[in-house]
RNA sequence: GCCCGCUUGGCGGAAUUGGUAGACGCAACGGACUUAAAAUCCGUUUCGCUUCGGCGAGUGCCGGUUCGAGUCCGGCAGCGGGCACCA
């Protein structure tokens, strides 16, 4: 018998489907469409196995859904501009544009030897002016639809670098490369207006009824619709006592809580507080302090809360003699809301924790429906939840609702406020200072303005010659690329060099893929025929922004006459990370894992030196802490049909994945057995066009009876993504069919049968082992064009059932019935067991539940 | 800090709608084959006790609902993802 060969196998079948176009799309078919797609790769220079995962996840469910009748769209290409291209640039001189495409080759091998059954003909890659162009007409079209605009909003400035940081970038206060003291700067800067999509964002989210529901609850809290009030306040000079012409709105969700006031604070970064700075050194100072945080809302909310004292104060409009100090405090956002709050520190437990901080007055207005109001006062710990209101003159005795509508009421009577609905989401900044981008398309006339590139003139192309020898954006200090003539005016203008943020390009690829070669963006009749995508896969750490800045721009494209829906993706799976233990040698290094090697007695040693090594826990791979197994090495070793068998076996897709080198050769020992079951079968093989034998003998009946539960547990797994649970069964049934004996007609003809089912059942995961597999069971059809098999429903229940007798809730033994039998025999046949007997101890049985087929349960 | 998850044997995990906890795999141990090793095949394997018939405990922790809870409810802990310029 001769060994499987891997190498030789998984190249020919890579041929074969490759001469034969045999996953290249035609859009003749009249088989219904399914589109999977896999979030698309950053070439950043080899795949790593979050990648392996991703696309054997996405091709399992490609071949599968292909051999069920549909006609597949699953495409490939590059999220290719972005930050790395041009680090580097800087620290190893080479081009941005040679990096790139120098990675997407490599990476293009490093996929095609996977396997996966990717139409290739319509790779794109973002970086490339055949797709830039068009995002620069659909910010062109947006321009027009008032979906994009400009306006001044804050950033991390590095003053070395000359250059924005993201906020990863900031570490304590300094820019990661330069380690200067970053400061937050005014820059104006391109936006898109994904606010005028708020509720329809939030409201759809019900409609997506494929998408992991945690994932629809962040979009939710992200959006963050909440109702509350604008509430206007007087304000006084607190030494004269003046009052100020200049009012103080806050935006507030507890409107019931106003006669808890006790004090106000506002953003740093509210117009009032730069006015105050302006002439008050200390409050610049304490602004300057609030800035060294960055515009990171974790670094915000997780510091510890300050303020600054104005010396101004607020008037509470409804108890006139009443009024608070008015603070500058850092945990107060800009960005939400109006930038200034009131203070309830009784019921609020960022303002008590402030409030004690600062000495304020703690009054409770709502109490515990339980609680005497007279003895109600709050320690340590703010009371936020419902009950009746108290020291709240025309409040008192209402209930938080019922207090938040009379007071809504009143600010309108009054007109001192209103009530409103407010987001968290804001509109996205998409500017770039940067030269890998997708350059904006506008230039800026001293005469004209703002004047958008002629369509014509599209796309505004990235010049090649760049260099990376100064700090800033090169495309600002290119000699003559900025420089143009106003397409409006004709005077001499300058180009926008701005580009844009890469979660642009990653917003509509799903849809360039439909007719990636058009003139057009999109071809409306390509896009309506595939879209929307039918399964999306990809990280969770996408869950908010890639995917929430893609439905805000298929909302876009739709009211541009791009596409003709909303929604992109119908079904969504959010898979979980490849993780590693990680090694660290005596000096505390880490260490890839094949610089390690354990020993006989489980401690681990560095290879080169026999040091010792310690063990630190499992984490997601990555390269700063070394533990990374290499694709391409797994591949060379054992094959790529090993790596997708480990990617799917044993743990959940939704989980996080533990790299294990025992997991990779368990997979290829079940590769080799599947291989010698066929090449060396335990006994003879029915010929393939054998009838089914009249009698099965009862080992044959069993294995039949399984070949088809197993193709139906399996259908039902890989329609609802538990690949683990699929994998788990076809062993259970390669297992049984290994086990059969003899060389009867029966068993030889459930022999082959069973076979030829783990073999297509095990295609669309190991899909060169199950070709090669089903050629030599002499077929000349390709696999990948075979239906998927049927079960037959008459084969998957049994008429004799197993079930559980308990006494008072515990298990005492099993008994064997017919299945569906009367309660009277199943009654009968668990109280006489002996099991059962002796746990009742003689004693009469008080009550026995009775659940047909599934459990008796004895109540003494 | 805020939002969202996850937690079951030595390990990865399975368990349909609340109904026999531990399928399948890994590792370990015992055995067969072999001059030997590798590979392969067979067997054992949740823990504790056991007179070997069984008995008790057990799904992160504490409590609740139920004839019955890994599954439902309340509280807690640990770990992870996101927090708007990494992709």
């Amino acid at each position: 018998m001769s060994r499987y060969n891997f190498k030789e196998t998984e190249a020919k079948w890579q041929a074969i489907w490759g001469e034969r176009r045999t996953f290249c799309v035609d859009e003749q078919s009249d088989r219904p469409k399914y589109y999977v797609l896999e979030m698309f790769p950053y070439p950043s220079g080899r795949i790593h196995m979050g990648h392996v995962r991703n696309y054997t996840m996405g091709d399992v469910v490609a071949r599968y859904r292909r051999a069920a009748g549909y006609n597949v769209l699953h495409p490939m290409g590059w999220d290719a501009f972005g930050l790395p291209a041009e680090n580097a640039a800087m620290e190893r001189g080479v081009h941005p544009a040679e990096w790139t495409y120098s990675n997407i080759a490599t990476m293009r091998g490093q996929l095609q030897q996977m396997g996966l059954s990717i139409d290739w003909q319509r790779e794109i890659a973002t970086c490339h002016p055949g797709y830039y162009r068009h995002q620069q007409e659909l910010f062109l079209d947006f321009l027009d639809s008032d979906l994009a605009y400009r306006k001044e909003s804050w950033v991390n400035w590095d003053p070395v670098d000359q250059t924005v940081l993201a906020n990863e970038q900031v570490v304590d206060g300094r820019g990661w490369r330069s380690g200067a003291l970053i400061e937050r700067r005014k820059l104006a800067q391109w936006f898109l207006r994904t606010t005028a999509y708020s509720d329809d964002l939030l409201d759809a989210l019900a409609k997506l009824e494929r998408w992991p529901e945690r994932v629809r609850l962040m979009q939710e809290n992200w959006i963050g619709r909440s109702q509350g009030a604008y509430i206007r306040f007087e304000l006084r000079d607190r030494s004269s006592g003046k009052s100020l012409d200049d009012r103080l709105e806050v935006f507030t969700t507890r409107h019931d809580t106003l006669f808890g006031m006790t004090f106000c604070a506002l953003s740093p970064h509210h117009p009032l507080a730069a006015a105050l700075a302006a002439e008050d050194e200390a409050a610049a100072a304490f602004i300057a302090e609030c800035d060294r945080l960055g515009t990171s809302e974790a670094a915000i909310e997780a510091a510890e809360k300050t303020g600054y004292d104005t010396g101004l104060a607020v008037r509470h409009p409804f108890d006139t003699d009443r009024v608070v100090p008015l603070y500058i405090a850092n945990f107060v956002l800009m960005e939400y809301g109006t930038g200034a709050i009131f203070g309830c520190p009784a019921h609020d437990q960022r303002d008590l924790d402030f409030a004690r901080k600062y000495g304020l007055d703690v009054i409770p207005v709502v109490a515990p429906r339980d609680v005497d109001p007279a003895e109600f006062a709050v320690a340590d710990e703010a009371f936020v939840e419902d009950g009746v209101l108290v020291n709240s003159s025309f409040l008192d005795g209402l209930d938080v609702p019922g207090a938040k509508e009379r007071m809504a009421a009143r600010l309108e009577e009054d007109r001192i406020g209103e009530p409103t609905t407010i987001y968290r989401l804001r509109d996205w900044g998409i500017s770039r200072q940067r030269y890998w981008g997708c350059p904006i398309p506008v230039i800026h006339c001293e005469a004209c303005g703002i004047v958008p590139v002629p369509r014509g003139d599209l796309p505004v192309a990235l010049p090649d010659d760049v260099a990376f020898d100064r700090p800033g954006n090169p495309l600002a200090h290119h000699p003559t690329w900025k420089h143009v003539d106003c397409p409006s005016c004709g005077a001499g203008a300058q180009r926008e060099t701005d580009t844009m943020d890469t979660f642009v390009d990653s917003s509509w690829y799903f849809a360039r893929f439909c007719s990636p070669r058009a003139e057009r963006p999109t071809n409306r009749d390509q896009v309506d025929y595939w879209l929307p995508v039918d399964q999306y896969i990809g990280g969770i750490e996408h869950a908010i922004l890639h995917l929430l800045y893609s439905r805000f721009f298929t909302r876009a494209m739709r009211r541009c006459g791009h596409v003709s829906l909303d929604e992109p993706f119908a079904g969504l799976f959010t898979q979980g990370m490849v993780c590693h233990e990680t090694y660290r040698d005596q000096r505390g290094a880490w260490l890839f894992p094949n610089e390690v090697e354990r020993r006989d007695d489980g401690t681990m040693v560095t290879i080169s030196g026999q040091g010792p090594v310690t063990v630190g826990r499992s984490e997601s791979m990555s390269k700063s802490k070394r533990n990374v197994v290499d694709p391409e090495r797994i591949i060379d070793a054992y094959g790529a049909d090993t790596a997708r068998l480990f990617m799917l076996s044993d743990t959940p897709p939704e989980r996080d994945l533990e790299w294990t080198d025992a997991g990779v050769e368990g997979a290829w020992r079940y590769i080799n057995r599947l291989w010698r079951m066929v090449e060396a079968p335990a006994g003879p093989l029915a010929p393939g066009d054998a009838a089914m034998p009249d009698a099965l003998s009862d080992a044959a009946d069993r294995a039949w009876r399984l070949v088809h539960k197993t193709i139906h547990g399996v259908t039902d797994d890989l329609d609802k993504f538990r690949f683990n649970r699929a994998v788990a069964r076809i062993r259970e049934l390669t297992n049984l069919v290994g086990e059969l004996e003899g060389d009867g007609d029966d068993v030889a003809w459930v022999r082959r049968r069973g076979l030829e089912a783990v073999v297509q059942l095990i295609g669309p995961m190991m899909p060169h082992l199950a070709e090669e597999l089903w050629q030599r069971l002499g077929h000349d059809t390709l696999l990948a064009d075979i239906a998927w098999p049927a079960a037959d429903p008459a084969l998957l229940v049994e008429d004799t059932i197993t079930i559980g007798v308990q006494v008072n809730g515990k298990l005492r033994g099993t008994v064997e019935m017919p299945r569906d039998a009367d309660r009277e025999t199943a009654e009968s046949l668990a109280l006489a067991l002996d099991g059962v007997q002796r746990a009742m101890d003689g004693k009469p049985p008080r009550k026995v539940i009775v659940v047909p087929n599934k459990i008796v349960n004895v109540v003494v």
